[in-house]
Formats: structure tokens, C-alpha cells, sequence
DNA sequence: GCATATAATGCAATCGATTGCATAAACCCG
DNA sequence: CGGGTTTATGCAATCGATTGCATTATATGC
């Protein structure tokens, strides 16, 4: 059926060219050792039989692997997550800027950071470094082990003081207390917040908290323990806060959603139940500024962390860098407040 | 600061334990010809190394290398596809089903099929196989080219005649005659679609289309070219093709948005900016059965892909059975409709 | 015309794990 | 106690591409 026969290897273009492996290696790596005309000979019959080298063969000799792999610290059966548009964006924007540099992106099968040191990818060369999408919250002694491994690795995700290792993150209490103190702003006193971390202060959760209690001060509103209250990443968790808060504080005239903006529409969702008016009665502002933002009821005013802006391209460059043996510094960046009208703000300028 | 030396291959630990290399191999690969003794020494030792085989020299040996590539036949850069959960959720269902089965996962950094051929991850000996996600409305003389090469694969879209190659995904046509005859069941007599497709019979989107027509048939509505509008996958389309109807054919009372449900939920915004009730004054169908339907005001019927019912499993199944040279028929899976407020049907059932 | 520089090519080892075959050691049995 | 098994281990080749070194062929210089 096949008019080519099995050329499979570089010795069978070898053969067919009559020349030895190592001028037919070094011809299809354009090798100045070898004549112009020999050369071209070469990569015809390599073009017509469209062979390609065994990459594995290859990443062996040379003891690389060209490929990094991005961990999720999630399981794949937790849906709630795997349903945020913004981990599919972290996804494609990393897809995207390691492509351009000609790595290949491996998908992890872990599901935490202990079986990433475990069950490496690294050790066993199918990777040469890794990308971990955290929400930062990632055990931190688990953390100090991964770093005493010295795999190459960076992390989507909060700084920690001496965390040890690079990271790309938001700065997650500046945005939230500015997010606060916008909605402050615009006359709201009792304003609420819904996030899925309020104890641990190495997760992002905890953090936006604590802008949200700087927010507070700033606007010189008092802080109500009862305006708190936890969620996980699911729409339903916004839904069912709202019903919470409506039977505990039903005076709330905001909140603030810190976990994500699937959960700000959740909770968009039970105020349209409960025949709450966005803004008028309650106002509303999220958390990751996903492209639905625009199309919600009315358009949700969120924090953007600037995806779009090079948090890929920095996360892989720093990646890349950090596996050809130089240091590299963690970066944080501003997030910034992108008002639509779910906040009750004018929306003129 | 590393108590343990340098151990990075089978020699070494072969080397600490005073055995040759074939024999630290077997120990680890737990065979039989090796001593219970000897094994659990070697055992020891490569633990307390926490040695992992190199597995690119593993899989050149053995000749595999136990990894899919998935293929996205759309760039990274087109966000408006990688904005759509319901490609994030297949992602997470396959990873899920070959995670199960110790495969690993690759991602495609092509952007067509054509690439797919040329740059070629499975000649190259990086992956096995391929899963592809299109929307089933690949040139299908590339596809063929496909089938040329015998690499297995597996398409997640529609079935077409005479393909060749294996494929899962839903009835578009029947999935689509159903919703139409639903709306029409709620008394709709001006039934408009939105989609991507309206002239190639091999896009899912034409297809949705047809099923469309089929299902006005039934209901003995007539058609009305007007009623059609094309669109994109971003959420925005479907805010501006509603803006089209209401210029056009403003007395519209249902639509049915066969491109998937982000762009639904565009259309439902421009519905309401334009101060028309859903379902009251317009009814909506829309397509993929996202997670967020049950949050958008109000919550939006939709048509489910199955996705949780298997097709992921599916999809890998019949590609590592291909793999392992089995002949694999294609399946086409029944859509089902889910009943939420936007399509005017009261929620009783 | 001969020695030396230069260009082109091939040989063989290498990357790290696996495995068929050979060998050595221990054991069995008459 | 010698021949025949059984059990445990090692040797060396293999997967496919790459590359240092050796070798041959050609060119240059005097």
C-alpha cells in the first residue's frame, strides 16, 4: 500500500543514501563537516520518505528532554476547578508561550505536590522542569522539600516570605483591599466577603482576606465576623453564601467575592432569586476577571490578574532560565480593578 | 548539603548494591529470576536514593513511550475557544480516563492537522497515539492524509460517512431536531438558530443546522432564511447576532444557539439589554450543557454532550485499543435535553 | 613531486534501561 | 559422589541518534 518502505531510523536514510549514520546524522542537523551536495542528497531522501528522528533516542543522547511539565495540585476528578475558565486561560497562555520557545508541554497525572517529588517526572527525564498552578496554598514543607530536590521549578501563585523558590503571582491583599475600598467608595457600608481560605495565611484565599479587612480600615467601616463567609470554587458555593448571609445579615449592601468569579455568578444568581437588584441593593465585585465578566447580569466588575499582560511568558521565561543554571527572582504584580457595572459604580470614563 | 551521592542511573544503585546492572534492573522490575533477598536489598537502596529508571531509556528500549498527545486543531492564541469550559472539561475527562490507564499526556502545540502530519509527535516517537478535539469539521482530504499515515488516533466529533477513522461524539442532528421540537412544544413559532455553520456538511455547526430544519419540519413551521445567524465562539457573537434579529426580525420568540452555550449566554444579555424577557418574549436553547447554566438569569436549557457519561473514557479505549492493533468502530452517542427555565417549559418533572 | 594542510567521511562509543543467552553455583538423586 | 536440574547472576547486544577521534581523499605550498 505504501509505496516508501520502512524507513524508520537514520541508519535506513543512511542506507538508501549509501553514506555512513554519522554523515546522515550530521547532514539532517546541517553540520558544515559535511559537502553542500551531500547534504542536500540527505535531506531529499530524508524529505521524501518524510522521516523524522526518535526524539526519545535523541533527548537520550543528548540528556534532555524539551518539555516541562505543568501541574495542576488539583485532581482532574475535582470538576469545580477544572471548570474555571481561568485555569484553562493559565493553561493556554503557558501552552502558547512554551510553544514559541519550542518546548513541549507535558500535562501532569498528580494530583499533589508529594507525589510530583514521588513519583517525578523530573527524575525520571521525562521533563526538565515544572510549572505548578497553585493557589499558593500548597503545603509549605512539602514546598521546602520539592526545593531541596533542585528541580527547576516556578509557581503560578502568591510570595511567601523565604519561600525558597520563584513565583508569579498577583498581589493578592493590594488587589483585594483596593477592590474594597472601590466598592467603600461608591457609599457601601456593609460590605460581605465570600472567599475559601480565612485561617491560613499562606493561602491566597486568606490573603485577599486580609485586603478586604485593610479595605475595611481604610474606609474606616467597621469589621463584621457575620459578613464573612467560606466557599469553595463551585457556582452552587456562590449560590448558597448568598442564602447564608441573607439569613444572618440581610443588610449587606456588597460583596466582595474573593474566590473566583464562577462564584460571584453563583451568588449573582441567588440575588436575582431573592429579588435582590445588582447594583442598586447589593453590589458586586470578583475575582479573576474571565471573558464571561462581560456577558453576566449585569457585567461583573472583577480583579483582573493580568494574564494577558505576560504572566505566561514570565512564568516560562523564568522557568527556562532557571533550568539553564542562572537565579531568578520572584515577581509580583498589581492587579487591576476592571469596572463593569455589577459594582454599582458609574462606568463614564 | 545532599547526603546521597550521585545515583542517578541502574548502575549506580547496581554499583552500591555489588550487583551488575541486569541484576538491579530485574530487582526493580520485581522478575522472578532475581532472589526474594537480593531484591529487597536493591529495593532498599534505590528508595533510600529515591532512584527513578530513566524513562526515555526505558521507553527506547522497549519501544513505546506511554503517552497520548491531545490535539487542539485551534491556536492557543484563539482564545475564544480556549474561553470555552467545555473544551477545559473534555481536557480534564480524557486526562482523568489515561491518567487511569498510566498514560501520559501530552499536549499538541500544533494548530492543524496538517501540522499534526508534518511535525509528527507520533513519527518522532513521543507519543503513541492522538486524541483530537475538533469540532469535527477538519478538511477531511487531511484527514485522510491522516488515516494514510496509520497512526492511531481517535476524533472526538461527528460521525461522517466513510471516514476511515474512529470517532465519538453526539447525534448533532437528532440532539438539535429535539431542542427545536421542544421549543416549538412551548408554542414558538419564529425560531431562529445561531451558529457557526451554515454550508459545509461536514461541520458540526451545519449539522446542528440541519437537525434544525428537520425539527421546524415536525413542528410544520416554516422556514424563514432570516431566522439564521452565524457567529463565532466568543461570547460577544452571540450579543451581536442577537442585535442583528432585533433589527431584522424583531418578532422572533425563540432561538436555539447551536454554536455552545458561552455564546448563549452573549445572546441572553443582549436579550435582556434590549429589555426582553426569557423565556416570556424569547425562549433559548443553547448547546454543550456547561456548568454554569444552572447560574445564568435564568438558568439556560441546553443539550448535554455526555461528557460525565463516558466519552472520555470512550475516547481513550478506542485509541489505546487501536494502539494495540484492534479494529475500533466509531460511536455516536444520543444528546440529551436539559430542561432548565430559558427554554419557557415549566421545570415540573 | 613530495610534504603538509584541509575537507569529507566513517568507526565506535555513548546516553540508560532491558533482556536473551551463557555461566556459575547450589541442590537433588540414584 | 558424579551427572543433571534448578536457581541466581552476569555479559553483551539492543533501542536510535549523536559526536570525538581516526582516517582517507583532496588541495595547497615550495
Amino acid at each position: 500500500m505504501n509505496a516508501k518502505p520502512n524507513v524508520k531510523t537514520i541508519a535506513d536514510i543512511a542506507r538508501l543514501a549509501g553514506v555512513s549514520t554519522s554523515t546522515a546524522s550530521r547532514a539532517l542537523r546541517d553540520s558544515d563537516l559535511i559537502s553542500i551536495e551531500t547534504k542536500e542528497r540527505i535531506k531529499k531522501i530524508a524529505q521524501e520518505h518524510s522521516f523524522r528522528p526518535h526524539l526519545g533516542a535523541r533527548n537520550l543522547r543528548l540528556k534532555k528532554s524539551n518539555s516541562i511539565v505543568l501541574v495542576f495540585p488539583f485532581d482532574y476528578a475535582d470538576q469545580d476547578v477544572l471548570a474555571n475558565p481561568y485555569i484553562f486561560k493559565v493553561l493556554g497562555t503557558v501552552g502558547s508561550a512554551l510553544r514559541a520557545r519550542h518546548y513541549d508541554l507535558l500535562l501532569s497525572r498528580l494530583s499533589d505536590i508529594n507525589m510530583l517529588i514521588d513519583d517525578l517526572y523530573i527524575h525520571s527525564g521525562l521533563a526538565e522542569g515544572a510549572i505548578i498552578l497553585g493557589r499558593g496554598d500548597n503545603d509549605q514543607s512539602k514546598m521546602a522539600a520539592l526545593v531541596e530536590t533542585n528541580i527547576p521549578f516556578v509557581v503560578l501563585g502568591p510570595e511567601h516570605d523565604n519561600q525558597g523558590y520563584c513565583s508569579v503571582g498577583i498581589d493578592n491583599r493590594q488587589s483585594s483591599r483596593m477592590a474594597v475600598k472601590h466598592l467603600a467608595k461608591q457609599g457601601r457600608k456593609r460590605i460581605a466577603i465570600i472567599s475559601d481560605n480565612f485561617d491560613e495565611p499562606i493561602a491566597e484565599g486568606y490573603q485577599r482576606y486580609q485586603g478586604y479587612l485593610q479595605g475595611l480600615a481604610d474606609a474606616g467601616l467597621p469589621f463584621d465576623q457575620n459578613l464573612t463567609v467560606l466557599s469553595t470554587y463551585a457556582g452552587q458555593s456562590g449560590y448558597d453564601a448568598i442564602q447564608l448571609l441573607l439569613e444572618s445579615v440581610p443588610d449587606f449592601d456588597a460583596i466582595f467575592v474573593a474566590t473566583s468569579d464562577i462564584v460571584a455568578i453563583g451568588a449573582m444568581q441567588a440575588l436575582h432569586d431573592a429579588n435582590k437588584r445588582i447594583p442598586q441593593d447589593v453590589a458586586l465585585v470578583g475575582f479573576d476577571n474571565i471573558d464571561l465578566c462581560d456577558f453576566t447580569n449585569p457585567p461583573l466588575t472583577s480583579i483582573s490578574q493580568r494574564l494577558h499582560e505576560g504572566v505566561a511568558d514570565l512564568l516560562t521565561q523564568k522557568l527556562l532560565d532557571q533550568i539553564a543554571g542562572q537565579q531568578v527572582e520572584s515577581t509580583m504584580l498589581q492587579g487591576r480593578l476592571v469596572v463593569r457595572q455589577s459594582c454599582g459604580a458609574s462606568v463614564l470614563t
